[in-house]
DNA sequence: ATGGCATCTTGTCAACGGAAAGATAGGCTG
DNA sequence: CAGCCTATCTTTCCGTTGACAAGATGCCAT
């Protein structure tokens, strides 16, 4: 796979993202460190500035990679709205470390134009699994919005929780899918 | 206040603590620096390593009082669940920055024994809350520990995404108690 | 008063982020 | 094919940070 040996990487870009995703699934995102990252792809420690500016231009980047995969994976769910809430958990367990950054926006560049717009296809992702929602399964049927932000919250805290340890030991620690359609089922009983 | 001229500081270490929440809730938590926090203090660059050790001492400290402070804040706020979760949301709005450390694990020494003692405290109020729930407000009435997680999330959740700013503009940025109530009737819808 | 001890300072080191300037490779134009 | 152009990567350098070590200061109990 890496036999590019030369004085170009071939896709140092990739690699550092990947590289990425490993320091932080581990240690956290505080722990990260360009140089490290330059180090385990075998370039010289200035060599991702010229892909990502800065640290927070690579943040930036996950950040966008994230809210892609996250639009996708909700997309893919399917038309339930308590399928859709797991696999929101389960995009958070499985893409941990996209997932931390993407919700820290003072590790990264907020306003960057790429960033914007996958933030935006996730929200839109986000809502119109909400608009689907059957008259029965709304606890308000005059305020989606709010259900929408209401479905939004307990998925996220669930997530959250889950993933800075914060739950009492045995909670979901095997499954959180399973514990998080629990909990989402609490806030649309029916079905 | 500060007529402490001497060699002696006086109240370093609350001095300290105070600089730290500032600072976090004007750059978050990463640009944190403990030579910043000396040099608002007045001394040198080594004197925080004292009364904390090192950087994570410090948060650590930080994370141990936002778990008193968010206790009392559960306790103060009455019987009613739905109160006690606005509550929550409002302790993690008026102290996000002690809010953002104490669910930011890898920060801070998540084992200390002042931190594991202070979070049970936090914890215990989180739960007594739910425990005191009347049957009709239950949407389960066999699970309280299930109750309990659902709500813990949803509140965390909203608290969480009103705090990075993921929320669509207008959303409760004016009120965030408010919306926070009308959210998590969501899930308790009596009363 | 005096010895002990908590507190604070000064000095130092390795690692980091970031900028500047040069080296290399591969592709494009003529 | 020759020359240049540009993206990519390296080398060098600077200021900052976290952490440690050793010394200075002042409070306090005996």
């Amino acid at each position: 796979m890496t036999e590019t040996r030369g004085y170009h990487h071939g896709d140092l870009r990739r690699a550092l993202l990947t590289a990425a995703v490993r320091v932080i699934e581990e240690s956290g995102p505080a722990a990260l460190s360009l140089r490290d990252l330059a180090r385990r792809a075998g370039v010289s420690h200035a060599a991702p500035a010229h892909h990502f500016g800065d640290k927070s231009g690579l943040l930036t980047a996950l950040a966008t990679e994230g809210f892609d995969l996250l639009a996708e994976a909700l997309d893919g769910a399917g038309g339930d709205l308590l399928d859709r809430g797991v696999a929101y958990v389960d995009f958070a367990v499985r893409h941990r470390a996209h997932f931390e950054v993407m919700f820290r926006p003072d590790l990264y560049r907020p306003d960057a134009e790429n960033l914007v717009a996958a933030r935006q296809r996730a929200s839109d992702a986000l809502h119109s699994g909400v608009a689907a929602l059957p008259e029965g399964h709304r606890p308000k049927a005059q305020d989606p919005q709010g259900d929408a932000l209401a479905a939004w919250s307990i998925v996220h805290g669930f997530a959250t929780l889950w993933l800075s340890g914060a739950l009492p030991s045995q909670v979901g620690d095997d499954d959180p899918r399973a514990t998080a359609r629990a909990v989402a089922r609490r806030l649309f009983p029916r079905r």
